[in-house]
DNA sequence: ATGCCACCTTCAAGGTGA
């Protein structure tokens, strides 16, 4: 089974070339991001006439994340534990009946947290701590999990075209990078770096300054997986075309292949 | 150093992203 992540940048706006997308791509799941609407203003009819179960924790103008699933949906939680006072949509986890057991799947938005030396810096540091600690947590649950999403972090100098650009990004910041490995180390295995782990191999193209064309781009979405959801994996994929469409997201999707 | 683009809200222009 397929599993994707995609930041897509407003679900309303982007609407049309997400369904040309799904319909060509056809993940058994998706884990969207910065669907930038509030719950009752999630597109569910066309996404459930593809075959999809939906889970949606949503937000005015701002973040919102997504879970579609073709599996049923058998339960599922809104937000990050740890802080009652975050009130951004950037987590939800669903548990998905398979036809070889349950799977729990989170769509994570962590927080971009520029610029350095302010209070959203400190919020994406905390926020990665949280998750951190959340995910040691599930991890003690044995089972097959995927944490996947837009990281907002630049790990590798190899998922960027010039590190030195970045130098001074709240995604590139060393505690940033510091606490992304922290999370793998909790067992966690990144996907692409199990299937490919190719430099220069972006998931997100700004708009500005024609960096689609002129290939500068970062590599910060990322589709984690515990050991027994990792023993399924068969393979990874960015859906770089995806950067091409008509009025496309600045990501594109990342689509791990599972044997599941 | 800033805007470059594209999104949001809600009609004008400022906030946000990465």
């Amino acid at each position: 089974m397929k599993i994707a992540s995609w930041n897509v940048n407003s679900v309303r706006t982007r609407l049309p070339t997400l369904l040309q997308w799904f319909e060509q791509a056809r993940p058994d799941i998706a884990c969207l991001q910065e669907i930038k609407c509030q719950d009752e203003q999630f597109p569910r009819d066309e996404f459930e006439a593809l075959g999809y179960n939906i889970a949606v924790h949503g937000q005015k103008s701002y973040n919102g994340v997504a879970i579609l699933s073709k599996y049923p949906i058998e339960e599922y939680t809104c937000g990050l534990p740890g802080d009652p006072d975050d009130d951004h949509a950037r987590y939800i986890e669903a548990v998905v009946s398979t036809d070889t057991g349950p799977l729990r799947v989170a769509s994570i938005y962590l927080p971009n947290g520029n610029p350095k030396d302010t209070p959203k810096f400190d919020y994406k540091l905390d926020w990665m701590h949280r998750l951190n600690a959340h995910a040691q947590s599930l991890m003690t649950f044995e089972e097959k999990l995927v944490l996947a999403g837009d990281y907002n972090v630049i790990f590798r100098d190899e998922d960027c075209w010039d590190p030195a650009v970045w130098t001074e990004d709240a995604l590139y910041a060393k505690e940033v990078r510091d606490a992304f490995a922290a999370l793998m180390w909790s067992g966690l295995t990144d996907a692409y770096m199990a299937k490919d782990g190719r430099a220069h191999q972006y998931t997100f193209w700004d708009y500005q300054r024609g960096a689609w064309p002129k290939g500068h781009g970062i590599h910060i979405d990322h589709i984690l997986l515990s050991p027994q959801a990792a023993d399924t994996l068969t393979g990874v994929e960015i859906a770089k075309d995806a950067r091409a469409m008509e009025k496309p997201s600045d990501h594109v999707p990342i689509i791990a292949e599972l044997d599941i």
